[in-house]
DNA sequence: TCTGGGGTCCTCGTCCGT
DNA sequence: TCTGACGGACGAGGACCC
């Protein structure tokens, strides 16, 4: 979707449109720009920018709080309508979706027939826009989709999928933020083109094993082409980033209590049990720590969280420095729960090719004869 | 100078049992 | 009985994404 949030709002208060309208942080306090709409862009607003900032470069902008509830019903709109044109959605966040498109042809005519589908039917039901890219797999699909925002619409094939990504800035592809950036430029390479000239063993070492990896195989143009169900959720947390730094023990600890409440009603309401807590901290000048504590029972209470969430600030001395940020988190579910995740993206060459296998015997015995389980994540995946 | 909140995944270090 | 290698479990933190 093009700026969600921010298309939400317009289209919901017509004496919007046409204005910018940023959704984030209130001006004047920490927080930064959820998104903005285009006409806020034309100032230089961006996601993600702090919101003072913002606020310096178009304070005539129409500054609005997110109201998440009613964008995650509108994102439930929008799936729904995908799901009429696809049967396969993998809603991947709130505002994004792939769909397997594959053996549609007969009935919608093209994939750009159906990518123009997509886009009228969200502007005429839901009188919002979005951009659709068509490609390959999900790599191609994602970046052609990001190609001529926003209402845009790009098809790329696959005899095209090498000279559509050659000319492209490397921070473009999945994995590569700032960071990575600092490597590209250390190695002097700008252009998925001459990233591709980079021998395998290179990429691995100065991005890692895995990064190296995928590095090498993005810049073919390789990637999953599965269109799966959404993942389940691995962890859950609530945080707060306090007006002004915090000493007050008596503040924290409501706080804390406060912000375990939240998370143990969201883990009963989905019907969680979590056998690790983890408390966050950030200090003044951004330094950030956690500490983890297993619990010997799962659990979904407000007071068994805060008392080892509590515990944790006490004993590692984080009372004694003032504190901008607290938060509290909640993971490992108890046995039974969230057992089966398709980890296609993330199980690495090695458990690609198993499912590769996986896939050539059902197709020979019939489907479903044969699945396999992953170990647990922080197990080695061998 | 400014830098949210809610997530996921990866890497590395340490401890401990085999 | 001792010792070193190995690997799993666990914890911390970094990087990235939306």
């Amino acid at each position: 979707m093009d700026a969600f949030f921010a298309s939400v709002e317009q289209r919901d208060h017509p004496e919007l449109r046409n204005r910018p309208v940023v959704v984030g942080a209130a001006p004047g306090s920490r927080g930064v720009v959820a998104t903005c709409s285009y006409e806020a862009r034309r100032f230089g607003i961006r996601s993600a920018m702090p919101i003072s900032e913002a606020y310096r470069r178009c304070p005539d902008a129409v500054y609005l709080r997110p109201d998440g509830e009613r964008y995650r019903e509108v994102s439930r709109q929008v799936m729904v309508l995908l799901e009429r044109i696809s049967p396969l959605v993998e809603p991947v966040s709130i505002d994004e979706a792939y769909l397997d498109i594959s053996g549609l042809e007969r009935l919608y005519g093209a994939p750009a027939e159906i990518a123009r589908r997509v886009r009228s039917t969200l502007r005429e039901v839901l009188d919002l826009g979005c951009s659709v890219g068509v490609g390959p797999n999900r790599l191609i699909a994602k970046l052609a989709s990001e190609y001529d925002k926003p209402e845009g619409l790009k098809v790329v094939s696959p005899a095209e999928v090498i000279p559509f990504l050659d000319p492209m800035p490397v921070s473009n592809l999945r994995g590569v933020g700032p960071r990575g950036l600092d490597i590209v430029r250390r190695i002097g390479i700008k252009t998925v083109a001459e990233l591709r000239r980079q021998p395998r063993e290179l990429l691995c070492e100065y991005f890692g094993e895995r990064m190296g990896h995928s590095l090498y195989q993005q810049a073919r143009g390789q990637a999953s082409n599965r269109v799966g169900l959404k993942a389940e959720r691995q962890s859950l947390s609530k945080e707060t980033t306090f007006a002004r730094d915090v000493t007050d023990r008596e503040l924290l600890r409501t706080t804390l209590r406060d912000l375990c409440a939240e998370v143990g009603r969201l883990l009963r309401r989905e019907g969680l049990r979590g056998r690790v807590v983890t408390l966050k901290v950030r200090f003044g000048g951004f330094e950030t720590h956690t500490r983890r504590s297993t619990l010997a029972q799962p659990c979904d209470g407000d007071r068994d969280l805060y008392r080892s969430a509590w515990l944790l600030l006490q004993s590692e001395g984080f009372l004694d420095r003032p504190l901008r940020l607290i938060g509290v988190a909640v993971s490992d579910w108890e046995a039974g729960r969230n057992g089966t995740l398709d980890l296609f993206d993330s199980v690495g060459a090695g458990g690609q090719q198993l499912y590769r296998m996986i896939d050539q015997v059902n197709d020979r015995f019939g489907d479903g004869k044969l699945s396999f389980g992953l170990p647990t994540r922080r197990r080695k995946q061998h």
